[in-house]
DNA sequence: TATAATTATGCAACATTGTTGCGTTTATAA
DNA sequence: TTATAAACGCAACAATGTTGCATAATTATA
């Protein structure tokens, strides 16, 4: 197995996605991380904070990955995030909405994996 | 108001979504299109024809955007397509699976406009 | 503390997907 | 048949994501 290793980037690229309310793309943190390191290694260490399961994906109704920390899901059952995403229409924010339990109404002979949410429409910030 | 045109190409592209059983990418599409138009006129047609409302977009949990028939919509009304799309995580393929209606928990400073419903895993299919 | 092992990075180049401008073609109404 | 505006092709561009490889940096351990 692989040794993790912190780097600084890695640290900083955390903490960008940590400490902001809503979801980014991966060209949002880049532009936050200030020159810290290059672009293709922003993806990677995505790419590494995913599989480690400190951060998820969610899709952009406009198709464009963003990323949001897990904070509230059980690392050791590797349990998906199947919680609410609003998608605002005009801010193009996308915000993590505490758990939504839906009941699914899926044909048998169909394994499912992950349920993703999304609502779209206008944030509270949008919708003065 | 303008005028819509129903020209050769469009009438290939909607006939090569409505003909196949799960969603298509604009690749896709244009793949079976077979050089019958420009790929960037493949494009157009996609957004007209989803602004006519004969097709809908579905984005896919890779970010992919989808274009998939509009059956049972009420083009009267603009009913919105909540229903559920089952992304097959080892085909890629996404198929459109009936009505499922969901109870939201929403905040109500949201206003909500689309649901997206989506659900990952493994179709009949690829499940031997 | 020095060194080896290997993870992580930077850079360059490429691939894919989607967009825009503009001159030309074509479908439709009159 | 003709005028008009929609649709198209082409070229060029923009954004996003990927890959290969040489180099740098981190961690374990000697």
């Amino acid at each position: 197995m692989a040794i993790i290793r912190n780097t600084i980037a890695k640290k900083a690229v955390f903490e960008i996605i940590q400490s902001n309310s809503t979801a980014m793309s991966q060209t949002e943190i880049f532009a936050k991380v200030n020159n810290i390191c290059d672009r293709v290694t922003v993806y990677r260490i995505l790419e590494r904070l995913v599989k480690e399961v400190k951060i998820h994906k969610i899709v952009n109704i406009n198709g464009v990955i963003n990323y949001a920390p897990c904070n509230s899901c059980e690392h050791e059952q590797h349990v998906h995030h199947d919680h609410l995403h609003f998608s605002c229409t005009t801010c193009k924010k996308l915000t993590c909405i505490s758990d939504n339990h839906i009941e699914l109404n899926i044909p048998s002979n169909y394994q499912v994996a992950e349920v993703f949410l999304t609502v779209s429409g206008i944030c509270p910030d949008c919708s003065i």
